[in-house]
DNA sequence: AAAACAATAGACTGACTGGTCTACTTTAAG
DNA sequence: CTTAAAGTAGACCAGTCAGTCTATTGTTTT
């Protein structure tokens, strides 16, 4: 009734474009072309792009929320390698995919926040929700004296994924993840450092 | 012949709605009716989007490098307080457009890149010019003994850019400019610091 | 077995896209 | 004054877009 595999491979066939090409540029036809399945199925299961643009936003927010719990709340680790091992992940990512795609939400946020608020909302969630995330984890390395937060955990965590999103966006452009090797290093040198 | 009243009505009327929707999202009918430009006009001067695309690419990056010119090589400022008044005019743009375009070459750079290799490489000089101006600004600070250089200029220079359209771009999402504040509290406070 | 509903299937629609075409007007040169 | 070119004007084209429509097939429920 509501989660059928066709819905499924329309929402992974479209992430997937989605993420290559943007979403103005992905058009309904193309992701049935993509994933065989007919119009008919489309608006059975969504109705309208829209719709179907949240659905996708939602399943890669879900996915991705899941490894950044895995990589941030696992507390067999210390923080900052955490956070290290983020990165780490963050730039295979991009080498994996030839540095075309970077990263969904980023990339839908910078197109469709100034066209639709009802995107900008859900989007905006997404990365407030992350940001949650590191705020944890960098309290976490507060409490464990790693660290010295000079701002606020929530100031930091903003400053955190904000630099990584423009240095994702960076490596895009340049295809290479030098932008993103640049951010670690100046941020675990002099941001991520414990009290003097 | 070349550089016609026309022309540049077709250009500035561009960058304003491209700034605003995207290019994707910017139809050239568009365009058209908002400068009253008749389309025999627009492919006199242009052979395509494309070529229009890029024109407005480049009419932007001219202008905008006037202004960081101004700005970051004013030598009867101090370096790190030129730094400051550029994140303070960003600041105030953000906010007179009501968090609504950013950065045109940023968002270009975030929409385009996959997509075509020709704005890629356009977009990409347009940031290692930017790139430069940053460097050589950094430079001055470093010579005056206002910072520590820990990693290299271009370094340096990098992580402060993609750092700042990170913010740009969360601060769109946010229709908040408060990333932006917390990048630059975070930046001046423990990134741009004399050496200990 | 029959009725009810979920799902598949794709032809079709009107609006709009980037781009072309021809005709007309203005400007400048010979 | 004539003629060629630059620029203006917009009707028009093929293709694509999101979205609709009707018809058919599967699967339950009764």
């Amino acid at each position: 009734m509501k989660n059928n595999a066709t819905r499924d491979k329309l929402i992974d066939s479209g992430a997937q474009l989605i993420s290559q090409q943007g979403y103005n540029a992905t058009g309904i036809n193309a992701v049935l072309k993509t994933c065989g399945v007919p119009k008919g199925s489309f608006y059975h299961y969504f109705s309208s792009k829209e719709d179907f643009g949240l659905a996708v936003i939602e399943r890669f927010a879900t996915r991705y929320d899941e490894t950044l719990v895995a990589l941030l709340e696992d507390n067999d680790t210390p923080p900052l390698e955490r956070l290290r091992r983020y990165f780490a992940a963050g730039r295979e990512h991009m080498h994996e995919c030839n540095h075309a795609t970077g990263c969904l939400i980023g990339n839908l946020g910078q197109e469709l926040s100034g066209q639709s608020d009802t995107f900008r909302d859900a989007l905006n969630l997404v990365f407030q929700r992350w940001e949650q995330r590191f705020v944890q984890c960098l309290k976490d390395a507060q409490a464990q004296g790693d660290i010295a937060i000079r701002t606020t955990p929530e100031a930091l965590a903003s400053f955190i994924l904000t630099g990584w999103e423009g240095a994702i966006l960076r490596a895009k452009m340049l295809k290479s993840v030098e932008p993103m090797v640049h951010f670690e290093t100046i941020l675990f040198q002099q941001v991520l450092v414990p009290s003097p």
